[in-house]
DNA sequence: GTGAAAGCGCTAACAT
DNA sequence: ATGTTAGCGCTTTCAC
């Protein structure tokens, strides 16, 4: 591999003006940079990161933690996000913490050492405090798909409260008068905000009931447990808003088996928006930009790693949609 | 950040001796490297990578290169290749070529300036020359997923052939007479291999009709639509082999949509294993050991790097298991 | 056993 | 406008 030495050698300067051309930095005459601009080709030269990042500069990396990369969920987030990573001259560091805060702090330290620019932490265990001390440490950190109220952490996600009156509220307006709820842990803080939005419509309605509400694994095998239990209970039900698409396709599958005519005898509404997963089953859903999440995420870390803008008060919560398809609508 | 010299002045050392009980390599008596490592962890000392890396060492890095993040089966190889890196302490840069040959090449350049000490690439488009180009650049290579016939490069996969030969050969033992196969790209060699096998079996049991055999989009659409224009067609089916998982849910759905009596009229069977989305439905299916895919890729290479072994000769195969539910075996 | 010092490839004062 | 040089934090010869 060509060094810089090399170059300069070549064209017949010093190091230092190469140095100065590669960063577009400081004065050097049109021809001179032509000289070393052909030096460089001719040598099939790129600078080498690590000792750039060792001299001082930026390492152009940022790490993305997500917690579970088999929710489909994710991997979306991280495409996305590489996208944009890629588009912008960033490189991705992509860690699967498996929701396990342990493995967690492994990252932080990697990704530290590893010298990278910023952090996106999709994360359900971090607290705040893990968040600030990474701060402190001067590498910018933006919380993905998580709010830490209270604390200044910039952070990127959708209104899980308003998502679930949407999706309550479509139920409603369904005729649904026995609605039922189907979740994953409540520590996960956008599912206890879709039960918030949840309680909130059907309380507005007079149709509350906390029996209809059971708290699972977040799989397909919760949701299917989740709704045999609910429905071998003998309680009435007419609708089931599913916290997730996931949940929401175990739903499906106990209704099927249990004898249910889908679509009809009980509504189901899920939440994610996960397109392949959901759309194909007909089953209605409030749709996250789940891309644009990723996204925006490495646009504002990058701002903020480039000195462009001070992120440290940014709040964003982005849009959502419902799309109304057969399971609620009928067939 | 504490640094080399911090520990060498607090520990009354040089820095050479620190490096050595870093290193565990050379001498350095019981009692200096007891006040070392002291003195490590009172500063709360970790080695900078980066400087390291520069220093001539390895970075303990390994990049892995995925196709397609957004089907399953990757994330999930991702996930073990992950665990399996970190436990060997090793950290794992994860890329998503989405398929695109270019973007590939751009992120061989990106690996090979951070020093990554080897790649496992699973790609439906790289060339053996890619790979091999960056094997003489002295950097290990895995490929996973994929065998390059004719080629000395090292990789780790699974007999799809076989795995055609058996899905096949299940549903002519289920009865079936008229059997379908409704697969991806044949520029993907597994779907290539997989269609041989199908063909193998059909032809031993003269049940071969290429009528019967539809390519089309990787996707639950692709195999929705190439079901429905199969059965649109008039054609008499009473079996489908699906080349993935994905392309039997898009076929149950089409299955579904045309009024079939899933799991009696029609037997169906994919490909993958992947449990969680194809295990509810009760498609039957040819199940990868998918982890250990990830699993034996990382100990492998890891192996290479540390040279503990020379495994530019390993071509490993790794077995199948075919998985019977209803949707051959019926209710 | 341990230390001094050169060097990995690059950046950034400071000179010129 | 360009060159000189001192680091960045670590490893590794080569002395002692």
């Amino acid at each position: 591999m060509a060094t810089i030495r090399d170059v300069s050698k070549l064209a017949g300067v010093s190091v230092a003006t190469v140095s100065r051309v590669i960063n577009k930095k400081g004065y050097v005459s049109k021809e001179t940079e032509e000289s070393i601009i052909n030096a460089m080709e001719m040598l099939n030269y790129t600078p080498n990161d690590v000792a750039r990042r060792l001299a001082g500069k930026k390492s152009n990396t940022i790490g993305l933690i997500i917690p579970d990369i088999l929710n489909p969920f994710f991997p979306e987030v991280a495409r996305a996000a590489e996208d944009t990573a890629n588009k912008l001259g960033f490189n991705l560091i992509l860690c699967n913490s498996d929701d396990d805060r342990e493995k967690e702090n492994q990252y932080y330290e990697m990704l530290i050492n590893k010298q990278v620019d910023g952090i996106i932490i999709a994360s359900y265990t971090a607290t705040p405090t893990d968040l600030i001390s990474l701060m402190n440490k001067n590498i910018p950190v933006i919380a993905l798909d998580r709010e830490y109220k209270g604390f200044d952490i910039p952070f990127i996600k959708t209104d899980d409260q308003l998502g679930g009156e949407l999706a309550t509220n479509h139920l409603v307006e369904c005729g649904c008068k026995n609605i039922a709820h189907i979740t994953g842990p409540l520590y996960i803080d956008s599912f206890k905000e879709r039960l918030d939005g949840f309680e909130n419509i059907l309380k507005k309605n007079d149709l509350y009931n906390p029996q209809l509400i059971r708290v699972d694994e977040l799989s397909l095998v919760g949701g299917y447990e989740a709704t045999k239990k609910l429905l071998e209970d003998g309680k009435e039900i007419d609708g089931i808003f599913a916290g997730n698409d996931i949940l929401a396709i175990g739903c499906y599958k106990a209704l099927n088996d249990l004898g249910y005519n889908l679509y009809d005898d009980i509504k189901l509404i899920g939440y994610d928006g996960l397109e392949a997963n959901v759309d194909y089953l007909e089953i209605s859903s409030i749709s996250q930009p789940t891309y644009d999440l990723g996204k925006y995420a490495v646009d504002l870390l990058v701002k903020e790693i480039r000195e462009e803008k001070d992120i440290s008060k940014e709040k964003i919560k982005l849009d959502l949609k419902i799309k109304k398809r057969k399971s609620t609508l009928g067939k």
